[in-house]
DNA sequence: GTGCGAGCTATACGTAGGTTTGGGCCGTAG
DNA sequence: CTACGGCCCAAACCTACGTATAGCTCGCAC
């Protein structure tokens, strides 16, 4: 890989937090906070505008004033929440109360932080909201090419796998699906084939990663 | 089953509302309140009175005053979390700020309610505190049995399974540890019963509930 | 129609998994 | 010392798994 792969490659792995707030001066003062850091930053000053920006693609997080003009803060991360978009959330308020700081908690926002707010304060909120966005990113993705691979699969070898990875032997599968023996054989090799799976174990791992519901075989108490 | 058994067994999963508040007026409210519903309720004083009761085997939770005397309603959540017991929480304040409040939900507390509480957001906050617990321990119950047949396993017996579950053919086993194949087999037919796994995706989402770390065989991306 | 892929099956063969029977070595509790 | 259990292995045998080769029907796109 060239030396400038490698940069375009790190810039576009670097986090970005971005600021929603309507205030011009705290636009700017926390802009300058994060870049003093060596965050990338991007700006906005409406809930309007950020839900017309398309959802960053690197670890993120948002910093929301809760009053903002419009749509407020709370009404945006439901909103992102309805759009399936979990960017974690850090609020800042001058005039927040207790019902309003809960019901963000509760909606999964990282944290409510009170003006003046502390810079140190700030920085750390955003260091975890950032590192909880990338476990979030990370295991998403590690799931991705799984579920490709699974779309790829035909109507029968995704009965056949649902079977499998129950626990039932071949013999069981074809009597459940009114087979053949070697028919199910078959068709699971090509499973294992079409899902990269290089063993049972990888298997059942997989499909349960994917959440499919297993049709017998459950853990004993 | 008898009437009188069933009455006790039904008494016995009964879910139960423990108080603490040094108010004792508040105290009888809440007591009158959550009876009103049919909720059994133990109430406290202080936080060093319910760290010496035993933690209740039914579903339940807390109702906290963030004041009280000697600890604090955040130093009992603190210490409770500390004994490992994850009874849900509920806050009552009178004077709480947001710093408290965000503390308080980051670990973990379901609501946090500021005086005067209203009846129905007090019943509801107890309804899903409640609903919460019977999750975890339900959760918690079904991995128990698998973690005691776990400990019934001998010290080789757990190195094969872990590579077993890894999804590592017997043979690759035996080199793995240094043993004969025919050794394998036989302690892996040793593990299926002891565990009480009727298949090997059984057993591999069994280790995986266990969260036994797995030596080979990871998901690709 | 022709080609193609999904779905299904059979025969045959080789490998992996699993049990039974029987036996060896070692440390420790009684 | 003896008994017991963990640990280890072998021969024999059976079942389950997996693949290759070959062939069938059906529906659909070109």
């Amino acid at each position: 890989m060239t030396d400038h792969a490698k940069q375009a490659q790190a810039s576009a792995a670097d986090p970005i937090v971005l600021i929603v707030d309507d205030d011009p001066s705290m636009r700017r003062a926390l802009t300058n906070l994060f870049q003093s850091v060596g965050l990338k930053v991007e700006a906005f000053s409406s809930a309007a505008e950020i839900m017309e920006a398309k959802p960053p693609a690197v670890p993120s997080c948002l910093v929301l004033d809760i009053r903002l003009p419009g749509l407020s803060g709370l009404d945006l991360q439901a909103d992102l929440a309805k759009a399936n978009i979990h960017t974690p959330i850090i609020f800042i308020t001058g005039h927040g109360d207790i019902p309003m700081t809960v019901r963000a908690m509760k909606s999964g926002a990282v944290d409510f932080l009170t003006k003046p707010v502390r810079d140190q304060d700030m920085l750390d909120a955003v260091q975890a909201a950032i590192e909880r966005d990338r476990k979030r990113r990370d295991a998403e993705q590690s799931i991705s090419g799984v579920r490709s691979r699974y779309e790829g699969l035909t109507a029968r070898e995704r009965d056949v796998l649902a079977l499998v990875a129950s626990g039932l032997m071949n013999k069981q599968v074809a009597a459940e699906l009114g087979l053949a023996e070697i028919t199910v054989k078959i068709y699971r090799g090509q499973i294992m084939r079409k899902m990269a799976a290089k063993s049972l174990a990888d298997l059942v791992r997989m499909t349960d990663a994917l959440g499919i519901p297993r049709n017998r075989g459950h853990l004993q108490t």
